[in-house]
DNA sequence: TGGCGACATTGATTTACAACAACGACCATG
DNA sequence: CATGGTCGTTGTTGTAAATCAATGTCGCCA
């Protein structure tokens, strides 16, 4: 794995940011959607967003954990390497995704950019003692962090128990639900930035079997292959095979 | 740091429970342990003891979340069920571990009790309003929501990446110091409560797998297989072999 | 004491997926 | 418009683990 220095662009150098998080996209998604305005306010003051290039590294395993981010466009890949190189994507995130919820240990894993991306970043002390005097601000942070508790559960099952094909239909099914909560509107056609050998280890397969067994329910007929992305032809009995 | 006392587990008591608490050996290492004497005294009020033989049902996947819990005494299983059957194991809940971290939706799995068990339980709603009282309390059911998260993505890693002697290895390991961490000592005796059967639901095996690989360990000289448990002889490469 | 049932082990065979290998499509860049 | 690079597909072969099938061990209780 290549390690790009990470290339940052501050995106609005006098950091005007009250337009900014006004337009913000990912908003009502993220930590922010949870916020009173005059809490909102405040947590705006801390606000330093940043853009990165498509495979520039936002941070990892090893770094000391300095901020917190939440994504507002693009998409991040998050994940873990065996000393002999071997790595398993925990997770993708997508606009409206919070980086950070472990405030006290490192980040624990790597993450960097799949598509360019922006983040709204933050100082991990700053956010920490926002949060501490903020409850909702708590309470919100502890939602996602048990609603990201259950969708590593369901992976397990995934990774521990499910065949090729059901791994893939859950993993196409999955992401349409969420590009459809992001966008507001639900569509047949997938997109899928990131590449199959990242659809392989987030679903711990290899780039080959991924491959075929995406090729196989082409012929199949249940989803048609498109560039960056798959549409569904057959939701039906893609369904039944993710929750088979 | 913590020094246990006796033993003795004082079960039944018709709810005076200062004492039950008092002598409490999972005091320390549960959410109770967080709180000052003042907050602790108003979470006792709540608490109601309770005991499970061993098989028994806490809560499956479709119940409504009625309470919350933490174990005292014995060793609970966490699992999710697929409609044909297969199981996955995603933890296994020990002396001091909380269950009903998401306070907001289903519990989202079934647990039962391995072992027989003791429990604090607390019912889910006085247990949410207490805890939105006490932000003290919210930061440690944070920090304990992301420690979980973390062992989930640790997890991920072992069941998509790892073999089945890396998935025993650092299965075995990893007891060994949750052992150590609720008994204040180690040992290289571990003791596996569970089955085999559960170990594999557990690894993403099968039970005979597990049986195989485990005895191929004992034939190597790593471990020595006793009832009940397995005794590490070689911690190193048993070390180098987990994290591999 | 003997027999039943749950659990574990062991062996033979099959199989889903990995590993290896070659090739094709796409596109950036000189 | 050649050239090299990345990425994806496809074919072949290999293998770790699943599956199928006995057999063994232990505790329980009639």
């Amino acid at each position: 794995m290549v390690h790009l220095s990470g290339i940052e662009t501050r995106q609005h150098g006098a950091c005007d940011c009250g337009d900014l998080c006004r337009g913000c996209e990912a908003r009502v998604l993220s930590v922010c959607g949870s916020l009173e305005d005059e809490a909102f306010v405040g947590l705006q003051k801390l606000n330093h967003p940043v853009n990165f290039p498509a495979r520039a590294v936002l941070f990892n395993q090893e770094t000391p954990v300095r901020h917190v981010f939440t994504v507002v466009h693009g998409v991040v890949r998050l994940y873990k390497l065996l000393p002999d190189g071997r790595r398993q994507i925990v997770g993708f995130a997508l606009p409206g995704d919070f980086l950070g919820l472990a405030l006290a240990d490192g980040y624990g894993f790597c993450a960097d950019a799949v598509t360019a991306v922006t983040v709204c970043r933050f100082s991990r002390d700053h956010f920490g003692d926002y949060a501490d005097q903020h409850p909702q601000m708590l309470r919100r942070l502890h939602d996602m962090a048990t609603h990201e508790l259950a969708l590593a559960q369901q992976q397990m099952v995934l990774l521990g128990r499910r065949d090729a094909e059901e791994k893939l239909a859950s993993f196409l099914l999955g992401l349409q639900k969420r590009w459809a909560r992001i966008s507001g509107k639900s569509s047949v056609t997938i997109d899928l930035p990131m590449g199959r050998q990242d659809i392989a280890d987030f679903l711990g397969l290899t780039i080959e079997t991924v491959s075929r067994t995406l090729n196989r329910m082409a012929r199949d007929k249940l989803i048609v292959i498109v560039p960056d992305g798959v549409r569904v032809m057959d939701a039906a009995r893609l369904e039944a095979i993710a929750s088979a």
